[in-house]
Parts: structure tokens; C-alpha cells; sequence
RNA sequence: GGGCGCUUAGCUCAGUUGGUUAGAGCAGCUGGCUUACAACCAGCAGGUCGGGGGUUCGAGUCCCUCAGCGCCCA
């Protein structure tokens, strides 16, 4: 091998860049798509949201499943690792509008020459629905080569050639056939029903999209007066403004004080409506005073009641989280008095929620109907996730996914999903056991997959959703504001007899739920979903276990009846340096791509990997630091161990011959098979830490022990340290390639063609059969142990002499000792080895009197 | 309210079916230019394994219980 591939000084600077270029020059992660299923290994990468940004929770959830691929890699699966930018949906949508001051107005039509504004404008330009679409693809277009840089930067083994957008024209088509083959086999149906809405938003949500936050509230105690006049009945509620819409009371069955109730009437207060006292087990006799009206809708369980008590809707909230007109005035809702009632509800007419409620407070407190001033609790609200306002319950067209039916299903595919760590399994059945709704896919946005149909317009004006007009395949992908159903034109848009597009958009969940589909090209791509389909990988983080992996669960389970993937790998979150969640609200999140620059990718994913699946881990420089030391150690070692074999020649594993190394092969192969099963357990961390604890004996004490020997003439003791030395070297390269992929291939090109990334994973195989007595390398690190205390003890150099060294021990540990009495002799600058059989083991070190000391 | 996880050295964490004297790294301290590496090396010190109880010849590990922290669900 030519001598200039070992350089004289290495480092670490420009790895980065270099590799990336060779790899992708190279097609090193380029998938090789003759592979059968059998061979092949296949991931469904998380498509990370392009208008958010990367941060430290992705660095380290990425790299965990770079290494379970690069490993499956190296021990001969073919990987399918492709990358998706998921760009649907509202972070695009407000990204968008913030960055360039628009505002879409799907009532405007498309046009052609529209360029947004230099700067941001105020107030936002309003734009056509295909225009807003435009500036999203355009926006995001930059933010994916972002990611993309960043990715490579970090040495992600991604086939680049793959990538998918999950607002890409493949997506769209296959989430839109995918949606009418659900139609088509009645799992999907669409209801105007009581649905989850975010005013500010102006869209639905769904349940996975709920979260409680504690907010403060109040208790409202109301008197409503008995129908027959025989006195009043006390309720409690925290929503009095809803008071209009009171459909009813409700108390628990065995709730001896409102037994008598059940079955009787009483008149709301203000608005003099009659409601019936009822019965359901719903109700809480511990809270409050143990009976609550039941309205439209203050919460879910006012639907559950709604639902299951067979009550009337008396809708008082818009869609924009104001009163809406007056249903008194106009005869919506009958009153024992109807001009009290309609002059009470005027006062409410248009608000807000908030300042309705504080109206209506001031009202009951005037007519004497609030009992008491209102007691201040805090409590659960639901809210948007991504929301500022509560949550409203209005009533809407929407499309939904039948999913509680399936609950018990969808358990067993849990249970079938092999989780790694095991216990995360048990999020994903909680929120199972726990759906209350079937998931409602139609979002009212603009930046989405649509819904692809269109509805009949009958001849008098009214929509005729009970039969949805279909688009052909060739349509697919479809935008139904723009494109014109078979047997329709352009002009009948909007007409009497004519279409109307559904105007809604899919839940980005709806989308992403597919992303094994997407990734693998079914119904676009029959061979490759042949070769990759069901997948083996599911990486992911556990916040997103009961979106993201409940729902593509879902989709699998039916379109394909079968599970998307075998296993599922869950990262916990990375925190800051002082374990809290880093959020942008508290200031104190740390982006990646410094720490990157200052440390190096190598030092990164080795902090990175040092998190078990599902265990949180905190920001730590000094953890990189480690990382950065190790891959540079790495490549010292290496310079060591193949400079000496470049000039001696190479001697094969036949070469290993030497007991003490023979004993290193020992040691080896146990690490090998550890960290083989580590990682075939997908525990990364534990391969990482088998590894690295090696290495760094391998190099404080083996290499030190047989230095002089590597060092010496060609002989039978020497070649076999060489070939010791090289032999280890190779396997440590491959064990640490999957963590440290810069360092480990710069190495192993100074002496190889192709890249590690591609060689063999390490097996007993390649080492010598010749068996190996652990004994001596024990022994040979334990003297040396008590050598080097010995010079530290006494002050003095390294390089002290060592006039005599005494062992005593049993008898199979001195003659283990014998077998490695020359190379101690040697790394310890022993003038005089006395050994003897003692029941214990007893060293004594005599150092030479500092003054002998040649002189330096 | 139901569920899950964590609690081991100053800090971050290993510790596999129970089995010698509980380990590592970082930080700390003391030394050393030693022909791969001073961006290095050597050595030292540091822990009643959250509290209590139980099972066992033997418990960081298994069981019960309490406490604290974090998360999921309702």
C-alpha cells in the first residue's frame, strides 16, 4: 500500500464535508432495488416538519436510527432509508403568511402574475387559495435544502435519490386514492355533528390534536325554578353563558336528593325555557351540587348526554366563537317568555364567549338567579394544541375515519408491534383504550392534501352530499376548487345543477399516517413496495405515539390488514443542560448546528447514542467533548497500529500465535458478540459503551504491552503483535462505524478501496480459532497496573527503571504470568522478574534509586 | 382518578436470569513530554444504591409500602 495514505498528523476538520461528498460520489446509501424482501431492511423515517426547525431532539432521534441502519447495513441487509420533508399543513400555512404578509382568501380567483411583496406586508395581501399554495411550495422548497445540509452535516446514511414531500404530487395522490378506496369500502363517512373547533383557526380538530391545560374558572351556582312552581332547583356550572343553550338537567341515577326530579320539568332562569330533570351515570354526584345542565355543547360529555339522552341542539356559538343571532327573536327556541328571554339573549348577541359570560353573570346576579358569588377552581380545558382559545363544540359537515370500532384491533396490532424500550407500548394502548371519537380528518385550511370530491348541486341551490362525486384515477392528485369532475365543466362550478369541490383540506395526520405507503410507492411502485413493504423500522419520538404512530397503525391496519412495520424504536426528548424541557417560551433552546461546528459530527452522535431508546437526555457538552476525544484517539491508534505495519509486512490471523494475544482475540470476540446482540436488540447505547470500554483498555494496556514487540524485527513474536494489532484495529473501525462514521472511514480508507459503511459487520469468524487463556491478559494488565503505581506513588517518570519485580500468586495465574513475562519486562523497563507460588497473589515493585537516573 | 418511567459518587449514567470488595466517564486532587496521541498519559480520592418493611444462605437487582421528580391518559 502506498505510504502517503497514512498521514503524519490526523484530525478531525473537514471530515464532515469530505465524506458527504464521497459518499454521495460514491452512491455509498444509494438502495439497491434488485434486493429481495428477505434482504432487505426498511425504515420509515420521520418526515420532520421543514417550517419548524431541527433541533436537539431530532439530532439525537435521527442518529439512534442511523446506527440500528448502518448496522443492519454492515451485517448484510440492503437499507432502505429514504427522507421525507413534511410540509403540510398549518406551520406551513402561518409561516407563510408571517413571511411574506399574505392571507388566503379562497373566494379569489388564481393569479397568474402575483409576486409577493419584498418586504412582509401589513395588512396581509389577500391571495387566491392556488397562489397561497404556490408560496408554500416555494418557501418550503428552501427550508427542505436546510434540512438537507444539516442532514449530511450529522452523516445520516439516507438515500438521498428517495425523498418524498407529504405535499409532494405522489403524496397527494396517494393519500387522495387511499381516501377514496376507504370510501369505497364505507370506512370513511362523512356527519354534520358536534365536532372540536378552534375559533381563531376556524378549523375542526381531532382528538389526537386535543390537549387539557389547566386554566382558572368559576363555579356559577344557579337557581332554575320547578315547572309546577314548587320552589328551585341548584345547579353549578362553570359555562353560565351558556345558559340559552340548556337543553336539560342531569343527575346520577342513585343520587337519592334529585331522584325525585327525574322525569319532571324546570324553567332555565333569563330565558324561561323548559328543560327535563334527567338521569345518567355520566353525572358526578361529588362535584358541585351533584346535578348540571347539560347545554350545546359545553364539553364532551354535554355530547355524550346529547347523544345518548336523545336531546334537542340549541347552538348559540358560531363557528368564530361569538353569539350568533338571536334564536328567541326568531323562534329557534321556545320560552314560557318569550320577551324576557329574547331581551336577555340580546345582551349576549355577538359577543365573545368571555365577555357574554361576563354579561350573563351581571344578569343572574340582577334577577336574583346566582346563588352566591361564583366560586374561583382551576381546572382541565380542552384546548388545540397548537391553539390560544378554548375549544368549541360546534356542529359541522365533516369527514371522518371509523376508528372506534376497530379499538380492540388496533390493541392487538399494539401488541404484535415489537416497542423498543417495551413500556412504550403501554402509551400507545392507553390512548387506544381512551378514544372517545372517531378520527374527524376534514380541516377547513387552505394548505393541504384536499378531500378529492365534489358534490351535485340540485336544481334548487342545495348540496347533495349523500352522493359524492368521485374523480377518475387519472384525475389523481386532484384539487377540487380547480378541477371539474367527468361529465361536468368549469362553468357549473357553484351553479344550480351544476358541482361544488368540498372545500376542506385533510388532516396532515391523514397524510402522514401513510408515510410507509408513500415511502415505498404503493400503487405507484409495485416492485420497489414489493421489496420494501411491510416495513422493519418505525423510529420515532414518544410524544408522537398516539398521532403519528396510532394513526399509521391505523391506515395499515385498513388498507393492508397488517402492521406498517415490525418494530418501533421511541427516543425520549432531550432537555437542556439543567434537565427542562427547552421551549422557545423559556428561551432556552439550543439549536444543533453550533454544536456541530464546535465539536464535530462524530462527537455529536456520540452523545447522541449515549441515550437508551426512550430515555431522556440532557444537553452536555462534555459528553461531546468525550465524543470528540474518542475520534481522535481513534485515529492516533490507527496511525500507530498501521504505521507499523506498513513497514513490516502484513502476516494474516495465522500470524497470532503470542498467548497475551491471543487472549486480546478472547476478549474481542466477547465484544463482538455483545455488542451484536446489542444492536439486534436495538440497544445502540450498550453496543457504544461495549465498544468504547474496549478500545480505550485495548489502547491504555494492551498497546502499551506489546509495543516493544511491535516495534521489533520480523519474528514470530513480533508478527504476531502486528497482526494482533491490525486484526483488532479493523474489527474496532466497523464496531465504531455506525457512531462515529466520519472518523472510522477516513481510517479505514488508508488501507482499503471500499468504505466501511459497506464492509462487514465483525463476526467470531474472522478471528483465530486458536483458543485464548483470559488469565493472561489479566494478569499482564493487573502487574502492569501495580508498575505504573508504583512510578506515579514514588513521583517519577514512566520511564523509571524497575530494578526488581517480585510476584508471588497461584499457581495457574504465575504460569499465565510467564506467557506474558517478556512484553511486561519490556513495557515496564523490568531489570529483574522474581516469581513464586503463593496462595495469594502479592506484587512488589522495587523502582531504581532516582539519582541512577540517566540523565535527560 | 388510571397508567408508565426514574431515584446508584459533586455531575451524567452503566449495573443482563439475585451471587466475591457496587462500576465508568466528566469534574476534583497528585504526578508525568512515555519513539500513536500534552487536543495526551499515569495514579488517587469519592457511594449506608431515595426511606421503611419483607422474601432469601445471600438483594442495587425480587415483593410490599411511603416519598420525591417526570411523562402519558381520563
Amino acid at each position: 500500500m502506498p505510504a502517503s495514505r497514512i498521514p503524519d498528523k490526523a484530525g478531525l476538520e473537514g471530515l464532515e464535508t469530505k465524506w458527504a461528498r464521497g459518499w454521495e460520489a460514491e452512491g455509498t446509501y444509494t438502495f439497491d432495488r434488485t434486493k429481495t424482501r428477505a434482504e432487505v431492511y426498511s425504515i420509515d423515517t420521520p418526515p420532520p416538519t421543514v417550517s419548524g426547525e431541527l433541533h436537539l431532539g431530532h439530532i439525537s432521534s435521527y442518529t439512534h436510527a442511523d446506527t440500528i441502519a448502518r448496522f443492519q447495513r454492515m451485517a448484510g441487509k440492503e437499507v432502505f432509508y429514504p427522507m421525507g420533508w413534511d410540509d403540510n399543513g398549518l406551520p406551513t400555512e402561518r409561516r407563510v403568511q408571517n413571511y411574506f404578509g399574505v392571507r388566503c382568501d379562497p373566494s379569489l380567483p388564481y393569479d397568474p402574475d402575483f409576486f409577493p411583496p419584498a418586504e412582509p406586508a401589513t395588512p396581509p395581501i389577500p391571495i387566491s387559495r392556488p397562489n397561497f399554495v404556490a408560496l408554500c411550495a416555494q418557501l418550503t422548497e428552501r427550508d427542505e435544502a436546510a434540512f438537507e445540509a444539516l442532514w449530511r452535516t450529522l452523516g445520516l446514511s439516507i438515500d438521498w435519490s428517495m425523498t418524498y414531500a407529504t405535499v409532494g404530487e405522489k403524496a397527494r395522490r396517494i393519500s387522495q386514492r387511499s381516501f377514496l378506496e376507504l370510501l369505497k369500502g364505507g370506512k370513511v363517512y362523512q356527519a354534520t355533528s358536534p365536532t372540536l373547533w378552534d375559533v381563531d383557526f376556524q378549523t375542526a380538530v381531532s382528538q389526537a390534536e386535543l390537549e387539557d391545560r389547566e386554566r382558572p374558572g368559576a363555579y356559577h351556582r344557579l337557581a332554575f325554578l320547578k315547572a309546577d312552581g314548587s320552589g328551585t332547583v341548584e345547579i353549578e356550572t362553570t359555562r353560565p353563558e351558556l345558559l340559552p343553550s340548556c337543553v336539560a338537567l342531569v343527575a346520577h341515577p342513585d343520587d337519592a336528593r334529585y331522584q325525585p326530579l327525574f322525569g319532571t320539568k324546570v324553567r332555565t332562569p333569563l330565558f324561561q325555557v323548559e328543560v327535563p330533570v334527567l338521569a345518567h351515570t355520566l353525572a358526578d354526584p361529588e362535584k358541585g351540587s351533584g346535578i348540571a345542565m347539560i347545554c350545546t355543547f359545553g364539553d364532551t360529555t354535554d355530547v355524550i348526554w346529547w347523544r345518548e339522552l336523545n336531546l334537542p341542539a340549541r347552538t348559540t356559538i358560531g363557528r368564530n366563537g361569538r353569539f350568533e343571532t338571536n334564536p328567541f327573536a326568531n323562534g329557534t327556541i321556545a320560552s314560557t317568555d318569550l320577551d324576557a328571554a329574547t331581551a336577555n339573549y340580546a345582551e349576549l348577541e355577538f359577543k365573545t364567549v368571555k365577555s357574554a359570560q361576563d354579561r350573563i353573570v351581571e344578569l343572574l346576579r340582577e334577577s336574583g338567579s346566582l346563588i352566591g358569588e361564583p366560586r374561583v377552581i382551576t381546572h382541565p380545558v380542552k384546548f388545540f394544541e397548537k391553539g390560544d382559545r378554548p375549544l368549541e363544540i360546534v356542529s359541522s359537515r365533516q369527514w371522518f375515519i371509523a376508528t372506534l370500532g376497530l379499538r380492540e384491533a388496533l390493541l392487538e396490532r399494539g401488541r404484535e408491534l415489537h416497542w423498543h424500550p417495551g413500556f412504550m407500548g403501554h402509551r400507545y394502548s392507553n390512548w387506544v383504550e381512551g378514544l372517545n371519537q372517531d378520527w374527524n380528518i376534514s380541516r377547513q385550511r387552505f394548505f393541504g392534501v384536499p378531500i378529492p370530491l365534489w358534490y351535485s348541486i340540485r336544481e334548487d341551490g342545495s348540496i347533495n352530499f349523500d352522493a359524492p362525486l368521485v374523480p377518475i384515477e387519472q384525475q389523481l392528485p386532484v384539487d377540487p376548487s380547480s378541477d371539474v369532475p367527468v361529465g361536468f365543466s368549469e362553468a357549473q362550478r357553484d351553479q344550480p345543477g351544476g358541482f361544488t369541490g368540498d372545500p376542506d383540506v385533510m388532516d396532515t395526520w391523514a397524510t402522514s399516517s401513510l408515510t410507509p405507503q408513500i415511502a415505498t410507492g404503493y400503487g405507484e411502485d409495485d416492485d420497489l413496495f414489493a421489496r420494501t413493504y411491510p416495513m422493519d423500522l418505525r423510529p420515532q419520538a414518544h410524544e408522537i405515539i398516539r398521532t403519528w404512530l396510532f394513526s399509521t397503525v391505523v391506515r395499515a391496519h385498513l388498507e393492508h390488514g397488517n402492521l406498517p412495520f415490525t418494530d418501533a424504536l421511541i427516543s425520549g426528548w432531550v432537555l437542556d443542560p439543567n434537565r427542562k424541557k427547552m421551549s422557545k417560551s423559556k428561551g432556552n433552546v439550543i439549536t444543533p448546528l453550533p454544536l456541530l461546528e464546535a465539536h464535530g459530527a462524530d462527537a455529536v452522535r456520540y452523545w447522541a447514542a449515549s441515550a437508551r431508546p426512550g430515555t431522556d437526555l440532557a444537553v452536555d457538552e462534555s459528553q461531546m467533548k468525550v465524543g470528540r476525544r474518542l475520534a481522535i484517539k481513534l485515529l492516533n491508534a490507527s496511525r500507530f497500529v498501521l504505521g507499523r505495519l506498513e513497514e513490516q509486512d502484513i502476516k494474516g490471523i495465522e500470524a497470532v500465535t503470542q498467548p497475551v494475544d491471543l487472549a486480546l482475540m478472547e476478549a474481542l470476540a466477547l465484544v463482538i458478540d455483545e455488542t451484536t446482540t446489542a444492536f439486534t436488540n436495538y440497544d445502540y447505547a450498550r453496543a457504544l459503551e461495549r465498544t468504547e470500554a474496549f478500545f480505550w483498555s485495548f489502547c491504555d494496556d494492551y498497546l502499551e504491552l506489546v509495543k516493544g514487540r511491535a516495534y521489533a524485527e520480523p519474528s514470530a513474536g513480533s508478527d504476531s503483535a502486528r497482526a494482533t494489532l491490525a486484526l483488532t484495529l479493523s474489527v474496532l473501525l466497523r464496531l465504531f462505524a455506525p457512531f462515529l462514521p466520519f472518523a472510522t472511514e477516513e481510517v479505514w480508507r488508508w488501507t482499503n478501496e471500499g468504505s466501511i459503511h459497506r464492509s462487514a459487520w465483525p463476526t467470531r469468524g474472522e478471528l483465530p480459532t486458536l483458543k485464548g487463556n483470559p488469565d493472561v491478559l489479566e494478569m499482564a494488565t493487573r502487574i502492569l497496573l501495580d508498575v505504573r503505581r508504583a512510578k506515579t506513588t514514588e513521583k517519577r517518570s514512566m520511564r523509571a527503571k524497575v530494578t526488581r519485580l517480585t510476584v508471588a500468586g497461584p499457581e495457574h495465574l504465575m504460569s499465565a504470568l510467564a506467557e506474558v513475562a517478556s512484553d511486561l519486562e519490556e513495557a515496564g523497563g523490568v531489570e529483574a522478574f522474581d516469581t513464586s507460588v503463593a496462595p495469594e497473589l502479592n506484587v512488589v515493585v522495587e523502582l531504581a534509586p532516582e539519582e541512577l537516573q540517566p540523565p535527560k
